[in-house]
DNA sequence: GCATGACATAACCAAAGAATTATATAACCC
DNA sequence: GGGTTATATAATTCTTTGGTTATGTCATGC
């Protein structure tokens, strides 16, 4: 599968808030459905499906305990997807820094050239 | 709103390919509908969508200009969706140390008391 | 004032998602 | 073998989502 298809299953499998909780609560070791069920007011066929939305994006893999099939944390999906926003947010800072330099840039030059004709039309929202 | 809402709309967001180029655009700066259009096969309306969506997830901002309206990006939601990301991590992480130092432990004893007596019974699946 | 360009809104549709209840499967324990 | 426990699957319902086309709005520029 595409890298992107993987953000889009690891992103949505994240965003509902009763696999967040399950995400969470991984973290802190293995459980079977029935531990990760019972603190949801919810069904246990609503908890298996919300499983396996987090198995299909890879999150979670399932190991084999007499009847149980606990769930264990997987932590690559979780590593790609901060990997995707950490990426981003530093293009967006570094995009910023060129922002600051260019403000600082255009104070220079607005010393410079102080005064020189009055501007066209005030426009709100900084253009490429 | 709470943090647990502004992550579901901040995961459901970047769950979508579309939404996360349009992201990935607005690292390079602030850009008009029309210009985030461009680079895709749908309709206008499809796109002010996604930017609706990006907006009410308080992704992304938008200001005036003539008849545009310029998308710029927030970075803190995409802050806090790392976050929550980071934060789990090092929870899970924690455990995996907690648990080689514990698998020393298990192994030192294990030398130490050697061959007393068979396993009971082999169960797959780590159980806490 | 009127055509144009940029965008939003409305109405609609198909597909996916999140829950339910009821039922099946499958391993254990006596 | 029969009951119990853990989990999965099926059928169903309701809502949300992601797209469409058609149309409305609004600022601009001639």
């Amino acid at each position: 599968m595409l890298l992107t298809q993987h953000l889009d299953a690891t992103f949505a499998a994240l965003a509902d808030p009763t696999r967040r909780a399950i995400i969470a609560r991984l973290t802190q070791g293995e459980a079977s459905v029935m531990e990760l069920a019972r603190p949801f007011d919810m069904s246990q066929p609503a908890i298996s499906k919300h499983i396996k939305v987090l198995e299909q994006a890879g999150l979670v893999s399932r190991g084999q305990d007499a009847q149980r099939r606990p769930c264990r944390l997987e932590p690559k999906p979780l590593a790609e997807a901060t990997s995707w926003l950490e990426y981003h947010r530093e293009l967006f800072e570094a995009r910023f820094q060129r922002l600051d330099a260019l403000l600082e840039e255009m104070k220079a030059e607005r010393r410079a050239t102080a005064k020189r004709k009055p501007t066209v039309k005030s426009r709100k929202g900084v253009r490429k």
